[in-house]
DNA sequence: ATGCAAATGAGAACCATTTGCAACTAGCTA
DNA sequence: TAGCTAGTTGCAAATGGTTCTCATTTGCAT
């Protein structure tokens, strides 16, 4: 708890920085997000902040999302026709392999892809900025 | 101009075989598709299509799209915030470059990433089903 | 040629996300 | 501490790519 309360002051530290105000609503959204321990998409996020103030409004939590992106607080994803989906992007990076049966998110790293893909891009002439790598799979049975 | 020609006869038949009927618009479709060197949306799919045939609907489009998709034929893809671009699925499997300036996209293949991702899907207790890859990148200026 | 299930065009519906606007309020100022 | 004001909010309406509905047309097996 100690932990969480110090990284949603710091969350908050960093809006405040970039010139951001912290209301009630985005502290409540923010804390939500600093609690998740999963990938929740808008309406879930909204479900759940509005269990902190009531008056959370979802044009709110989508506005609120814009801005923590923007300050680099928050990371949005897109996976295979769903709608967008939210993590705090304090974490190391990490890519994503997609249960297609229970739609069940597993967060991975290969350092090696990781190179490959600046190697790949170097080759071509161009600098990697950002990618995306989704793994889309199902249980294997055996 | 022959090799196109053959292409387009070879994807009619596939899809008569899937009991797809050949209409006019999808003729029309598919011969845009099979000449398409880029990775076009239904929209520029569109324009190009009544080119050929004048009376091809948006929605014709969409749903032809929809069934060659269904069919293997077509591929979609959704590039981070774009509408959805298509192209045949006739060319060995390749993941794609995004200039994040010009929107250009560029093909490549890395068999080490292909095969590090069925490794890591193994390791996860996974089949690997498909896939996502996608470089967003700038140009290198030297 | 005929019959009929499949396909079409036009436009309405969908739906996640964004936006306009009048009422609030965080946080600096005096 | 009260006041000021630009940033923020809730609500509702707008957006825009894509899908769906339905009356009409058409591919194609017989
Ligand atoms: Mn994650
Ligand atoms: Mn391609
Ligand atoms: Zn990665
Ligand atoms: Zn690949």
């Amino acid at each position: 708890m100690r932990q969480a309360k110090n990284r949603i002051a710091e969350l908050e530290g960093i809006l405040r920085e970039g010139g951001v105000r912290v209301t009630r609503q985005r502290a409540a959204i923010l804390k939500i997000l600093a609690e998740a321990e999963d990938h929740p998409d808008a309406s879930e996020l909204h479900r759940r902040a509005k269990e902190i103030d009531a008056t959370v409004s979802l044009s709110t939590v989508y506005r609120t999302l814009s801005a923590l992106e923007q300050q680099g607080v928050v990371q949005r994803h897109a996976f295979e026709n769903a709608t967008a989906r939210f993590e705090t992007a304090d974490a190391p990076h990490h890519d994503h392999l997609i249960d297609i049966e229970t739609g069940a998110v597993i967060e991975f790293r290969s350092d090696k892809i990781e190179q490959l893909q600046a190697e790949i891009a170097a080759e071509l002439g161009y600098d990697l900025v950002r990618h995306r790598l989704e793994l889309y799979c199902r249980k294997r049975k055996d």
